[in-house]
DNA sequence: CTTGACCCTCACGTCGCGTGAGGCCGGAGA
DNA sequence: TCTCCGGCCTCACGCGACGTGAGGGTCAAG
């Protein structure tokens, strides 16, 4: 009985079963030359004797700690070559490979953080930058809010890397904004003019620092501070009427590049 | 001045020193349509507006969570797609990655260990499973002796995955087996007899728990039983006389199986 | 004689670029 | 004006370890 399953030897699909590995992994194998059956039956049939399945096994084994394939063959072929020493090098790169990703998921943490509060500061971090009139539920009332724009997707990607220090430096420019706008009104600065029309640029660029802000975009925020109780209450607690300057130097900016304000929407 | 550098683009080099990325990468993410300049001169230099750095950088971003580009295209182009939902599934891979890459770590420690050590039992637990004639030093003389060889791999190899629980089985075939080879030479067992011909088989067998051995390679091991004074002593505390006894059945066997035991090698 | 499970050999696809090869473009110095 | 050098362009293959068909032979059982 010269063809007894075990006899003189074992198909693809038997060592496939015997040593969990696929069909064409063993293909592969033999292909480079790795681990070649020593027999093929008069059809072709790859046909592994035990020798081969000791061969087999000691790949099995080594691919198991992840070494490439070119690093099996070294060990299993060259008797020079250092095997507790490549072992060792395969533990230093695989305890690289862990701390790296360890780092990718905690950026990965912050990022999903700053997607879902907004900001990744404690309650009394907010309080100590943005000053004792700021509310630490402002972020969440804003995600709920706008958490579903591409403007959120934007300022959340900007919040995951910045700590208390940017963001003192994020509201140093804002109030700093804020001192400008309310003694440009008082010195009866016009809509239009060009000190008005800097200070909407600078506003601009301010603003830039939680996403990237349109012209067209910039005069619906306008009219959003004028309209909104809660924007309109903090320009108003600048200078009395701030809201609305605000907006007319808006508009009166975006006319001049030649904006409809009146028409202009959020897109 | 049109062609000012920043007045209506960055050229790949530019935006590759910016935000630290290579040129085939702005190239491949171009050609794949992930992010493409909206410019290009007429000459065909690829020319990065404002607008496009924007999504650059957000892809960079993206790319530093490790999502695949098809998945950072999906986060930035299809708004309804759920970005902290995606962050979350991308973390749990990342953890599962880490888990998997320390379990392979831990397992190489223990092939390390293997084949330094050449046993992952402590000095108590050898003693527990071999009994009080074992020397814990064995081991590493063994080493010594034999480490730079394929079988002490193999032996290795086989090493790592064995507890006290398989080592005790290991143990118990061997000491079986002794015991069997000494009743045999008591009761007047002939070389080249069938009876002495199974034990030479059973004793191939039972060694191959240790690394395979061949007809060619029992022969030798025969006669370093003999010539060695710790293995002849082993062998001469079960039965006096057993160590030659048993190269004489080992000879007879290699012998019927038209090898000639005083010209074999160990290769 | 057919069926269905198993085997074979190509050969392309994966993922995110790296790495040339071969050649055009643009600003600066002789 | 010529030349030089650095930067840019478009192919197009390579990588690592197979996955995944396509298209077709083989083998034991009914």
């Amino acid at each position: 009985m010269p063809d007894t399953p075990g006899s003189d030897g074992l198909t693809v699909g038997q060592v496939s079963a015997r040593l969990g590995v696929t069909v064409r992994a063993l293909h592969h194998w033999d292909e480079i030359g790795l681990a070649r059956p020593s027999l093929r039956t008069a059809a072709g049939y790859r046909l592994y004797t035990a020798g081969d399945l000791e061969r087999l096994h000691r790949v099995v084994v080594y691919r198991e700690t992840g070494l490439g394939l070119d690093g099996i063959r070294a060990v299993l072929d060259d008797p020079t070559v250092d095997v507790p020493g490549a072992l060792r090098a395969q533990r230093a790169q695989v305890a690289e490979r862990i701390d790296r990703l360890q780092r990718l998921g905690a950026g990965l943490d912050r990022m999903i953080d700053a997607h879902e509060r907004g900001l990744l500061l404690t309650a009394e971090q907010q309080v100590a930058v943005f000053g004792p009139r700021w509310n630490p539920d402002w972020p969440a009332r804003a995600r709920r809010r706008y958490g579903d724009t591409t403007q959120w997707l934007q300022y959340a990607e900007r919040s995951a890397s910045r700590g208390p220090g940017e963001w003192r430096a994020v509201a140093d420019a804002v109030t700093g904004l804020d001192r400008a706008l309310g003694d440009a009104m008082d010195a009866g600065v016009a809509p239009g003019s060009p000190e008005a029309n800097r200070l909407v640029e600078r506003h601009r660029e301010v603003f830039a620092s939680y996403f990237p802000l349109t012209r067209r975009m910039q005069v619906c925020l306008g009219r959003m501070y004028e309209a909104d109780p809660e924007f309109a209450a903090h320009y108003d607690g600048v200078r009395t009427g701030l809201a609305t300057w605000f907006r007319r130097i808006v508009d009166a900016s975006a006319r001049a590049h030649g904006i409809d304000p009146d028409t202009a929407t959020w897109q």
